[in-house]
DNA sequence: ATTCTTGCGTACCGTACGGTACGGTTCCGT
DNA sequence: ACGGAACCGTACCGTACGGTACGCAAGAAT
């Protein structure tokens, strides 16, 4: 792959280095720091070319969210045969992968960004976000578990329902405390490691640590 | 009990009556609809009287924090002797006024607000939402684990690790996308009844479900 | 060289917000 | 009856935002 070849269709690299500025003058001030005349100081550009770029304000926060979304690629290089390690292996992998990006400051200014400015009928942003988003993630775990129940290490009857069960088992509360100021976890790759644990307890099809347990990083 | 005994001891009642308007308004139009003119225009009060009594706006969103969370008293009213079935019950009441709460209109928009307002330093509101609202829950659903465990029904290491599994396997991700704008689940007391299920796979000391389909309610 | 495009920098406009000041009214204590 | 506190309605102020308009410089095309 050339390493400067840029995969995104969307916007110039100009126009990739000004978003680049909103997320970081974002990131650092929160919303009311993301002002056009702020973007267009920091950028070293017009507010002008913003509105001829982006339109009005809500297309130049879409198109952060693109831009951002563009920028986090997920690995799904996964054709190796499964065994019951390697599927645990790769789990904690995507659990500690989920953690590291939810925790994240453009995630977390994003996120907060979009509820901030989501009303009860669901705003423009939300769904752009979660689309975005989400839908990475998403395959990428669902792919694993489907692959996991094809090579019979997993069993469960609505894969849709198990994915949540995970999620849920790895980020808990986390997330909306971390959008509400709280710091992240210390570790990680321990609450990886649980969540693991429990999510294969409960749609494993082996006996796993719930009676005896592993014999890696004792606690 | 005396019907009309206010244990609020922030604030008058037409205060609280201020207040219920400031929460009305911003259920129905997010944060720019709460504007201290626009609610001294629909409480039929001053603006003067606001800043009175509220010190800034960041007083008057506390002070609605505070109002909201004073509303929400959880009955634990928990002294029965528990069986297995009983606590089943009462995990699954649990989760399913968990859930209610988290879709509710003012719990939406007061977390809206509070992560919209929120910085990455962490904002007052942020803390005090946390604090306030989630201390009833938190102390409720513990209690009901703790008790579990102490009729020998649970089986854990540590109370806050399993209450977290709860949290985590009762909502998912459900809080954040409704931030986000999506609708909710159109049943909370399946999903209540599968996670409970799958909480006391985890942490019951009994034969659960995971093999055997329960009785009630079929699938 | 001349034109045309692009975009920077700045000035500007209307609006709406948070917060303050003031006159008038109601109500309570004395 | 009187005085003062509480409070409502409104007008007001400074500010800062989103969005637009204009002047000018640099680079490409012809």
């Amino acid at each position: 792959m050339r390493p400067d070849a840029n995969d995104m269709p969307e916007f110039t690299p100009r126009q990739n280095a000004v978003l680049e500025q909103a997320l970081r003058l974002l990131v650092e001030g929160g919303e009311k720091a993301l002002t056009t005349s702020g973007l267009a100081r920091a950028a070293n550009c017009s507010k002008e070319s913003l509105y001829k770029w982006f339109g009005d304000r809500e297309g130049l926060l879409s198109a952060m969210i693109a831009h951002q979304a563009a920028k986090v690629r997920t690995h799904e290089r996964s054709g190796e045969r499964l065994t019951a390690d390697l599927l645990r292996e790769h789990l904690e992998l995507f659990a500690r992968d989920l953690l590291e990006v939810l925790a994240g400051d453009v995630s977390l200014a994003l996120n907060r960004l979009s509820i901030g400015q989501s009303g009860p009928g669901g705003s423009k942003l939300g769904k752009l976000l979660l689309e975005h988003g989400r839908r990475q993630i998403d395959r990428r775990a669902m792919a694993l578990i489907d692959q996991g129940k094809r090579a019979g290490l997993l069993r469960f009857e609505n894969a849709d329902a198990a994915y949540h069960t995970l999620y849920g088992l790895i980020v808990s509360d986390l997330h909306v405390r971390m959008l509400l100021g709280e710091p992240g976890l210390r570790d990680n790759a321990r609450q990886a490691e649980r969540a693991v644990d429990a999510f294969l307890t409960l749609h494993g099809t082996q006996k796993q640590s719930a009676d005896a347990p592993r014999v890696s990083a004792g606690r």
